[in-house]
RNA sequence: GGGUGAUUAGCUCAGUUGGUUAGAGCACUUCUCUUACAAAGAAGGGGUCAGUGGUUCGAGUCCACUAUCACCCACCA
């Protein structure tokens, strides 16, 4: 016999266990015959620094449902991963750069090969580190398949696609106006914009005393820059002016042309119902001037977001904000100036860099979502990456979980424009681009010839990450997993990155392969702190999973992370959720020392003798097909709650104090054993270090490939509806002694009508331990027995006598009782004298109330004859 | 401006197609160190389901409106 602590201690197992079954190839996929595969792959981590709380959750939750899916027998294959995140790194290693004091522009200051030898030393140790916190976590992934979106079997996943979208005609080089970051010097796309709410001044203006009306803008100093002025086409004071040009000189290196155009999205009511358009300068103008593009297009501002040459001599070199401040005195001095009135306003913020984004007109480049894809029928982009979540690619659909925010996606696509992938940042996949005079090649390798030079710019993170359900399974290189495992099976995100990542991922996925990247996909909601905070730096209240680990334990961070969590909504994490979980491993630890101690590891078949033997049985079996049925519908939080509801409530609270009294070794370890199979995806621990004590012949080596549950179809059911009479007449006794301060050397006795006496003498050891009754007697016995005080628990047909007990109390009880039973006895009375419900209501509801109204009044009934008792 | 979600016990959350007297964990109260576990055991108190109106024999559950909170999208210049 094995001796556990008494206390069960996480960090004397969970990192050879780990080892354990990495080194026996569990995490690797096995055929179990079964000929069915699962696949699922690790949102890859950033590079950027440590795992958070996040990462944790999603690494669970990956976990739980791969390692049921093991269990089940699937060919599970689970690919970790991580991700070099272009911008983000960068922006990170720069940073850190700048405050160590030793640097104020690393790019200048450093080069391009010096500051990517930096960048990628951080970039190793960072994805280290992260490895080494997946790891921790329990995740039984497959680190043969490590995959790394900068490796060259991603790299080449890039290149491979980069040439068949430039061959197809969807990636193009364009000069077209993009989101620019002057302190990342960057272009960022429009999904990296954080948009913030300030306040603006809204300035109504003429350009001219001749100019014959007043345009309303927030962003005078680009006016230096505008070409047109746009109306809406049924606004009658402007129709008049709709195809004129004007000229008017306002201080810019030349005088405006300024044509007046007509525009539907041109709201009349707002400002002055005309705009002055920019196209150099805003999203929405220079689509104005892609329809019109006789206009004409002048930028006025410049990368380093400074008033360029062309906005004039006296606001050229000066800032954005300078310029706003000179031409706004400008209007007003010539009295042009007509109101200044405050407005809300959302300014595009670049979420890595921080600083508010300008739009500048540059030649970068683009993927065309609105271009029919050759050879699809005239499908783009955009249609693919609808019917990927609706009417199918190819006979495939991707099915969103929870399916609500199928509808945020497709608003997305509606909205979606052509998607700026090219980066000015160094660290990412450079673009596959040559230049040689006027000549270009799209290659990844260096052209034959000399003078060929590679375009200096990178891809978008995305554009890699876009491929990972594909090129993590390495292709293009070796395709048989690809072939094996494509599309995943399942795949898992929050929320926030959806845009980001799911609806890249399925872009890539229908158009290089004509299919879904994934069967189905769960989104999960944030994890935020206690108070309902999104953790975050700035707030300070960030916390480290391997902190959390080190003093609880891995199981109980994840069962702490997965508990209260429901598909897409937010959830809370807090210590006491932790120390909860903690507190449940140590129960199930116990619950093992107990059977362990007090029963022999012989595994013989489990029979049921008992009713309580068949009780347990039958709840096992319902809480597996609970669970089951949870998981299949990933309520991750349900199927442990179910699990613990079982666990703690019924098995050790109920069966196992049966078990003292009534032994059955084999059907008390079977239960065990199953229940450990259960607990296992969700704490792979625990479960898998006991396990190793209850494992005997014909069980799997380790718990973590064992055969998930099955119902066993319990026989007895009329067996377990008499464990449950019983389990509820030893709480009502309990509730007595309670009631009346019973200590426990006061043992009543407890007198029984002819219905229940049979059936408490059947179980007469199990209620006088349980319920401390001295002995159990008809109740003819008990009436001339002239004891002092009688008792009668609810419905039960038993009475308790004692001295102990106070009448007068115990009355007042009893009709207090009553009055509740016969109340509800009433209400169903009621309610079946209603010729509505017992016409309307289904058969089946009705006989139901039927059998309470029964229920109460014999209830009402026995509490009535209690009470004359007890007068007599 | 458009959209989504939330509102159930002191706290964190369940409640799957409308059908018993609305559940759990934590916290709280009382009792108990009973030889698996005090990180425990036993018993108990506590909510009318944000509000209003409607549909229905029947509403936490469906519909409408309102309120509060959260989030997403959108360069009404």
């Amino acid at each position: 016999m094995t001796e556990l602590a008494k206390n069960y201690n996480p960090h004397a197992t969970e990192k050879d266990l780990y080892e354990e079954w990495e080194r026996r190839g569990y995490f690797q996929p096995q055929d179990h015959g079964k000929g069915e595969r699962f696949s699922v792959l690790m949102p890859p981590p950033n590079v950027t620094g440590v795992l958070h709380l996040g990462h944790a959750l999603e690494n669970t939750i990956l976990d739980i449902m791969t390692r049921y899916k093991r269990m089940q027998g699937y060919e599970t294959l689970f690919v970790p991963g991580a991700d070099h995140a272009a911008v983000a790194t960068q922006a990170r290693v720069e940073k850190n750069l700048i405050g160590s004091g030793a640097y104020t522009n690393p790019r200048e200051e450093l080069g391009r090969e010096k500051l990517l030898a930096l960048i990628r030393d951080f970039a190793e140790q960072s994805k280290s580190t992260i490895t080494a916190q997946v790891r921790a976590m329990g995740s039984s992934c497959d680190w043969s398949r490590f995959a790394y979106t900068l490796d060259d079997t991603r790299a080449h996943a890039v290149t491979t696609v980069f040439e068949k979208m430039y061959r197809d005609g969807l990636i193009y080089r364009g000069y077209r106006v993009v989101n620019w970051s002057v302190k990342g010097q960057s272009t960022c796309s429009d999904d990296e914009l954080e948009h913030h709410e300030r306040t603006g001044t809204l300035y109504t203006f003429k350009y001219s005393k001749d100019f014959p009306f007043a345009i309303a803008t927030t962003r005078p100093e680009t006016k230096l820059g505008d070409t047109a002025v746009a109306v809406n086409p049924t606004d009658e004071r402007y129709a008049q002016y709709i195809g004129k040009t004007f000229t008017v000189d306002v201080g810019a290196a030349k005088p405006l042309s300024l044509t007046i155009i007509a525009d539907q999205n041109i709201d009349p009511a707002f400002g002055t119902g005309a705009v002055g358009v920019t196209p150099a300068h805003s999203m929405v103008d220079f689509e104005m001037y892609e329809k019109n593009p006789d206009i004409g297009i002048v930028p006025v501002i410049g990368k380093d977001g400074r008033m360029l040459p062309a906005a004039g001599a006296a606001y050229a070199g000066l800032t954005v904000a300078e310029a706003r401040a000179k031409f706004v005195d400008y209007l007003r001095d010539n009295d042009l100036l007509i109101s200044e009135e405050d407005v809300q306003q959302n300014v595009g913020t670049s979420d890595r860099f921080g600083d508010v984004v300008e739009v500048l007109p540059m030649e970068q480049w683009f993927v065309a979502v609105n271009k029919p894809i050759p050879g699809r029928d005239n499908k783009t982009l955009k249609d693919l990456m609808r019917d990927a979540v609706h009417d199918g690619v190819d006979g495939a659909t991707t099915t969103i979980t929870p399916a609500r925010f199928t509808k945020v996606y497709d608003h997305w696509i509606d909205n979606l424009r052509d998607w700026c992938i090219s980066r000015q940042v160094w660290w990412g996949h450079r673009i596959p681009v040559w230049y040689r005079g006027d000549e270009m090649v799209v290659s990844a390798t260096r052209p034959d010839g000399d003078g060929w030079e590679q375009d200096p710019d990178t891809l978008d993170t995305w554009f890699s990450s876009g491929m990972w359900a594909f090129s993590a399974l390495g292709w293009p290189d070796d395709l048989e997993d690809f072939r094996k495992y494509f599309p995943n099976t399942w795949m898992q995100m929050g929320t926030e990155i959806i845009f980001f990542w799911m609806a890249r991922m399925i872009l890539m996925a229908t158009y290089v392969h004509g299919t879904v990247p994934f069967t189905d996909v769960y989104i999960h909601g944030i994890l935020r702190d206690r108070d309902g905070r999104k953790f975050s730096k700035s707030l300070g209240n960030g916390i480290d999973p391997l902190d959390i680990i080190k003093d609880y334990g891995t199981d109980a961070l994840r069962m702490a992370l997965i508990s209260d969590i429901t598909p897409g909504n937010d959830a809370r994490f807090s210590m006491d959720k932790v120390t909860d979980a903690r507190n449940f491993t140590n129960k199930l630890w116990n619950i093992a020392r107990y059977i362990l101690s007090g029963t022999g590891n012989t595994a013989p078949a489990p029979i049921a003798r008992t009713s309580a033997d068949h009780w347990i049985l039958a709840r096992l079996d319902a809480t597996i097909t609970t669970v089951t049925d949870h998981l299949e519908h990933y309520r991750f939080a349900q199927a442990a709650t179910a699990l613990r509801d079982f666990t703690w409530n019924d098995f050790a609270d109920w069966y196992v104090e049966v078990h003292k009294i009534e032994k059955n070794d084999a059907l008390i370890r079977f239960v065990f054993r199953t229940l450990l199979a259960l607990w296992h995806p969700f704490m792979p621990f625990v479960t898998e270090t006991l396990f190793a004590h209850f494992r005997t012949d014909g069980h799997a080596a380790m718990l973590i490939i064992a055969p998930w549950p099955q119902p066993r179809a319990a026989q007895g059911a009329g067996d377990a509806e008499t464990f449950v009479t019983v389990k509820n007449l030893i709480t009502t006794l309990r509730n007595i002694r309670a009631l009346y301060r019973l200590t426990p050397e006061q043992k009543p006795v407890l007198a029984c009508d002819a219905d229940l006496y049979p059936l408490a003498t059947e179980h007469s050891d199990i209620i006088r331990r349980l319920a401390r009754v001295e002995r159990i007697m008809p109740e003819a016995e008990a009436a001339t027995a002239g004891s002092a005080a009688v008792t009668t628990p609810r419905g039960s047909g038993a009475l308790l006598l004692g001295s102990i007990i106070d009448v007068a109390a115990e009355r007042a009880r009893l009709e207090e009782e009553l009055a509740t039973a016969r109340k509800l006895a009433a209400d169903k009375q009621a309610r079946l004298e209603n010729e509505n419900f017992t016409a309307r209501a289904p058969q089946d509801v009705v006989a139901k109330e039927r059998t309470l109204l029964a229920e109460a009044q014999r209830r009402a009934e026995e509490l009535h004859n209690a009470l004359n008792t007890l007068h007599a």
